[in-house]
DNA sequence: ACCAATAGCTTACCAAAAGTAAGCAAACTA
DNA sequence: TAGTTTGCTTACTTTTGGTAAGCTATTGGT
């Protein structure tokens, strides 16, 4: 039974739910790795430095954020801004695809609210 | 700097965005477990099985597929049906708490369809 | 009856990712 | 000037993920 193949493949609907979808799966896969999801959501705060974050997130090291803060940055979703004060001070902020993931973690946020065990 | 501890802590809001939320961060890194997100997206779709699952979802090993699906089934999302044919049949369907996931999977999916990079 | 294939897994082993610890230059603080 | 904070990097260990094989039970073919 090689999965009714011929009967599949609607055409009308680009990402049936029930289907495979390549770019949900990168998404996912993108905030889902290990304490970025955390991080984008407290990005959505507001811009905050990398030891604001370090001291915000539990159990999140110094090396990870370094590494989940690059990532998001290939990726488009943050933007690194030095300002050169003095003091020289790194803030991070949300770019526009970045904020837009926002009703995404409210209703992850409300889903968790429901039906996480605290 | 001790994170301006006295200024926070607002008391009126639980979860104002731009903090840690520990049911929002168990639930992201829940879903964002490697191949964790395509599965229950395809899920979505009704009760699947064991080998449909493997091969709608492509790169997903047989071994993580059981994994992942034990770890949903101990978190209540999903529930494992056997079905005493004969044949014997497992399948395997999203429970209320993972249903009520659909909102948040198409919140990203349109996201992801907006902005992530084919 | 015999052989191969498919479903639904488990076990063993190796590679990649994450966690831990330390270090480090530049600036500021006492 | 000694010590602290910021914003990282490098080295090393542990945990997680990937690959391959195997295994029982059933089905389909010859």
């Amino acid at each position: 039974m090689r999965q009714l193949k011929s009967s599949r493949q609607p055409k009308v609907s680009k990402h049936p739910p029930g289907g495979f979808c390549p770019r949900f799966h990168r998404a996912v896969e993108l905030i889902g790795r290990r304490w970025t999801g955390a991080i984008v959501r407290v990005l959505m705060g507001g811009p905050q430095r990398f030891n604001e974050l370090l001291n915000t997130v539990p159990g999140l090291s110094d090396r990870l954020l370094s590494e989940r803060l690059r990532e998001l940055e290939g990726e488009g979703l943050v933007r690194r801004e030095v300002d050169p004060g003095p003091p020289v001070c790194v803030s991070y902020h949300l770019t526009q695809s970045g904020s837009s993931l926002e009703p995404v973690i409210a209703s992850l946020g409300s889903w968790a609210e429901r039906w996480m065990r605290a």
